[in-house]
RNA sequence: GCCGGUGUGGCGAAAUGGCAGACGCACAGGACUUAAAAUCCUGGGACCGUAAAAAGUCGUGUCGGUUCGAGUCCGACCACCGGCACCA
């Protein structure tokens, strides 16, 4: 930010603490004190240490995301999403005013609920992740794998009734407005693959002799012909509806003998039963640990596949998710791997739909192991005589076989070919004489769409676009957290005994503070803390106060916002300060920060040219890929719909710096002990030599490990800046009156201090010129392109060279200083102010601080080189390096290199079949 | 399993397809010093040479390709790190 400031730039470079949520109450509950005073300290501490650092940052933007003036705003959002819906037609949020209510809902009530039911937020009752030890459920982007991102708590699923925000129906803008911004390949990668976007189709699968329809989603209904059977999730109500009460005549004993808690069910619904109570008793770690072996229970219920007229059995299994898709698929053994697994448990078909392409036959065939083709050909009577008839005989065979039977393959297989068996001659076929589609010989994609034009054609089935992303759980059963502006109330005109409906507090009530508990420690059965303050929960009129809090992410999704205008208390954001530095024409820099109590002090930043959108550089740790990221990304969106913001992207490009690593190469922690402490650090070699190090040990986004030698090594670095400007016999002497004179002030030192005598107002000569425009063009590109570890580096480099100038131009390092100034400020504010005592400049602009100096430009002119080096290959090897005038001729430099004495040996007899020339950069001598 | 990222001296790392190892750390030798620290100077990829040099050979995870020329581009693989993981 400081180098961009020289530039020119107006740079907004500001500072927050994001003290609200689990982290922030945890380590209070930790240390038995309240929330409130550990956040306050820990914020005290950090700011002093920022402080020391010497990051400049615009600290009367401060933002506190705990403050009742900070979190005010944060509950406006709220309502602000609370009060609108998504609507399809614009693919944007709009207030909830303009959803029009179909006229089949008449009652205030159904008009209500109808309204409720499209808010973006709204409550629902659905399987979530609970965590006991924490009290709380949590959203899915905070549970890793089963267990809690914030302690590493068990987390189990279940059923409560929940806020939720719907970020789902901003997954496609979300995905596709990735594009246009500039951010790390593996962060975009990282969001595209958490929003799971998925092409296919959903299909309608009759249930024989039911008026019930079972749907189901899939990504592949070009194997349509291949589904031969059903699987919905447990939890599925749909299941009951459909379940038999008897085994039918045909069902098979494979089918129906599964046993359960060594129960073998005596009816499809009795084994619908014991499977939810077997299935409810694993939790989501068990899910994916026990994933190798399938389970499920037929519910004796049959379908009619759309397609093929066959008819195929219903089960229940675990495998299939309630929460994603239709929570229903179809089942095709031969072409999905898990289908495969599950099949062969209960005997059930598998039907080659798809043919492989040869690649795949040859490899599956040879790659195995033992005689399981030759077993296999023999029993569908096909003679495995392709031995020495070559690959194309036992391609032929292989083909045939898995057209046949497909499951004495080892392998499922999943990829793309070209259909087959298709229209199926299964034994139902004859009862649907209307099913007349034939994709045979199509590839997968002609196929697919051939197969969903017909369905749609017919009404059974649809094009669609599926997400992993689900809606975000948004309320917690904590203390330290924002209220939600909303109450419960009796609905007046409904019945009595009909569940309350909730309200939002108009505006004019917030901020809504939380009440003054005592008591803040969550409670185990998933009562918020808050349902304890009875007289802040219960109002006069008979109304309740919502008792959840907001999660911690609440007040992260638009802090950059409020920093535009930390102070306003009329609005979250002044509509021109939004305009200024959020537009697209802005000319100023901008910089963003994150902060939180709760993170150590890890970002580092620099403006950027903003000929941008939003915030021009976003600096921070690939930890909130998911989180954060994407749920401010959401927030934006939903406030540049409503017309609050000027941009669809809040941060337009965002630099993942990598994780500093302790000095065993591992991660930074307590109980490994390998934490370096920057007070430490400080103490010992100065917040110049912290930051120098932190920029100098390799690029920005590399993980690299802390090195304490490494600190040492700058911090003699700047012991050489230092005697490059002054006098050795004056430095003595300061370093003693600093040990002694405590009562001293810093000017007084600073006089102490004699500069170097060979520093002199003189022009610079040519040479000098050339090292510090050199210099002044490294640094300058390398900060452009975040690259600090070279610009430090050349900046040694001119050190290294400067030292050793009998006459050091005042000038010259003047510039230098400018140079130095973003890496090590405290020292280069320091030696410019001493400069400037010693050798004033005539010019006015620089005899300001150093930390408000023009950025130098560098003189290309000044580094035109006379003489330069050119290395000379024979057959592309180094054989010599030739000084020759820069302006020599191309045939100067050929006649050079072939007399070479170097070069003589290797091409002496030889014939010259060319000589490759690259101007000023090197010769090829190419020899036969 | 799938998706990303990264592999270069003892270590952190540099290198628009054009002299691999800039810069720094650690190390070794020297100067200054009674001595040490600090500072300054010198050296350094491996091999083979040699009294010492020079010359030469090899060398950027492995194997292959494109090119006059590859750390850099292409293909296959290996290792490590990060993310996702029954997502139909």
């Amino acid at each position: 930010s400081r180098y961009r400031r020289a530039q020119g730039f107006n740079v907004l470079h500001p500072m927050g603490w994001d003290a609200f949520g689990l982290p922030a109450e945890q380590y209070a509950i930790k240390t038995g004190q309240h929330p409130r005073k550990t956040t306050e300290e820990n914020i005290a501490n950090f700011k002093r240490q920022i402080k020391s650092l010497g990051f400049s940052y615009d600290w009367s933007r401060e933002v506190d995301t705990t403050d009742p003036k900070y979190f005010k705003w944060t509950q406006w959002i709220f309502l602000k999403i609370y009060n609108s819906w998504f609507n399809p037609e614009t693919n944007k949020a709009e207030p909830i005013e303009t959803l029009p209510i179909p006229s089949e809902f008449k009652t205030e009530a159904d008009k209500r609920n109808f309204r409720d039911n499209h808010r973006l937020a709204y409550v629902a009752e659905a399987p979530v992740n609970w965590c006991e030890e924490l009290g709380t459920v949590l959203a899915n982007e905070e549970v890793i794998d089963g267990k809690s991102e914030v302690g590493g708590f068990p987390v189990v699923r279940k059923p409560m009734r929940q806020w939720m925000l719907r970020i789902t129906a901003f997954a496609e803008r979300l995905l596709n407005d990735l594009e246009g911004i500039d951010w790390s390949h593996s962060l975009k990668e990282m969001q595209r693959n958490w929003l799971g976007r998925s092409e296919g189709a959903i299909v309608d699968f009759k249930v024989a002799g039911k008026s019930e329809v079972i749907r189901v989603f899939t990504t592949r209904p070009d194997t349509l012909f291949g589904a031969t059977y059903i699987v919905i999730a447990p939890e599925s109500e749909l299941a009951d509806r459909i379940v038999e009460d008897k085994w039918s005549f045909d069902t098979s004993p494979a089918v129906k003998g599964t046993t359960l808690f060594g129960i073998e069910p005596k009816s499809p619904r009795e084994a619908l039963q014991l499977y939810r109570t077997y299935a409810a008793s694993k939790s989501d770690l068990e899910r994916t640990e026990l994933s190798k072996k399938k389970t499920g229970v037929c519910i004796g219920a049959r379908a009619i596949n759309p397609v093929s007229g066959e008819l195929v059995s219903v089960f229940v299994a675990d495998y299939v998710l309630a929460t994603y898709g239709t929570g229903a698929i179809m089942a095709v053994p031969a072409h999905d791997e898990r289908d495969w697994e599950f099949a062969p448990e209960f005997r059930l078909p598998c039907r080659a739909v798809v043919m492989p392409p040869d690649d795949w036959l040859s490899k599956t065939v040879r790659s195995q192991s033992g005689n399981w083709f030759t077993e296999a050909l023999t029993q569908v009577g096909l003679t495995n005589n392709f031995e020495n008839r070559g690959e194309p005989a036992l391609l032929e065979t292989a083909r045939k076989l898995y057209a046949i039977n497909c499951a004495a393959f080892p392998v499922p297989f999943v990829g793309e070919g070209k259909s087959i068996n298709s229209p199926s001659n299964s034994p139902d076929h004859h009862r649907h004489e209307q099913y007349e589609i034939s994709i045979s010989g199509l590839s997968t994609v002609e196929a697919k769409k051939k197969i969903t034009d017909w369905l749609e054609s017919k009404g059974l089935g649809k094009k669609t676009v599926n997400y992993k992303l689900r809606d975000w759980l948004f309320s917690r059963q904590r203390y330290w957290g924002e209220p939600f502006p909303i109450i419960w109330k009796r609905d007046a005109n409904g019945p009595s005994g009909q569940p309350p409906c909730h309200e939002a507090l108009p505006e004019s009530a917030l901020p809504l503070m939380p009440p003054e508990l005592t008591d803040y420690k969550p409670a185990p059965g998933g009562e918020p803390p808050l349902a304890r303050a009875k007289d802040w929960m219960n109002l006069p009129d008979g109304s309740v106060r919502e008792t959840n809090t907001m999660p911690q992410w609440a007040g992260s999704c638009w802090y950059y916002l409020r920093y535009l205008d930390a102070q306003n208390p009329q609005s979250f954001v002044g509509n021109d300060v939004e305009n200024y530095w959020m537009g697209a024409e802005s000319p100023k820099a901008k910089v963003q920060s994150p902060k939180s109590a709760d993170l150590g002090p890890e970002t580092l930043d620099i403006g950027l040219k903003s000929t941008t959108p939003g915030v021009d550089l976003y600096v921070g740790g690939t930890e909130h890929a998911v989180l954060h990221l994407l749920y401010a990304r959401f927030w934006h969106k939903v406030l540049f719909d409503l017309g609050y913001v000027s941009t669809p992207e809040p941060f337009f490009k965002l630099v993942n710096q990598g994780l500093i690593l302790g000095e065993d190469g591992q991660k930074m922690s307590k109980s490994r002990g390998n934490v370096v402490n920057p007070d430490d650090v400080m103490g010992e070699y100065g917040a110049d030599a912290f930051r120098l190090y932190e920029m100098f040990m390799g690029p920005l986004e590399m993980v690299k490990p802390w090195n304490t030698h490494g600190v040492a090594g700058v911090y003699k670095f700047l012991g050489r800046v230092w005697r490059l400007f002054v006098d050795e016999k004056s430095e003595t002497e300061f370093e003693q009156a600093e040990a002694t004179a405590e009562t001293q002030s810093r000017g007084e030192l600073l006089e102490k201090i004699q500069l170097s005598a060979a520093i002199k107002d003189v022009s610079a000569s040519a040479p000098q010129l050339k090292t510090l425009h050199a210099c002044i063009k490294k640094v300058t590109e390398d900060l452009d392109g975040l690259r600090f570890n070279t610009a430090i580096s050349a900046m040694m480099v001119f050190v290294n060279d400067a030292i050793a100038w009998e006459t050091k131009p005042a000038s010259a390092l003047r510039d230098f200083l400018i140079l130095l100034q973003p890496f090590a400020p405290h020292l280069a504010e320091e030696l410019w102010e001493k400069l400037n005592i010693e050798h004033p400049t005539s010019n006015t602009e620089q005899r300001i601080a150093l930390a408000y100096a023009n950025w130098p430009k560098f003189d290309a002119a000044l580094l035109i080189e006379n003489e330069i080096e050119i290395p000379i290959q024979v057959n592309g090897k180094l054989r010599d390096r030739l000084v020759v005038a820069a302006d020599a001729t191309q045939e100067q430099l050929e006649a050079a290199a072939l007399a070479s004495d170097k070069i003589k040996p290797f091409i002496d007899g030889k014939e010259i079949k060319k000589i490759v020339m690259v101007p000023k950069k090197l010769v090829n001598i190419v020899v036969a």
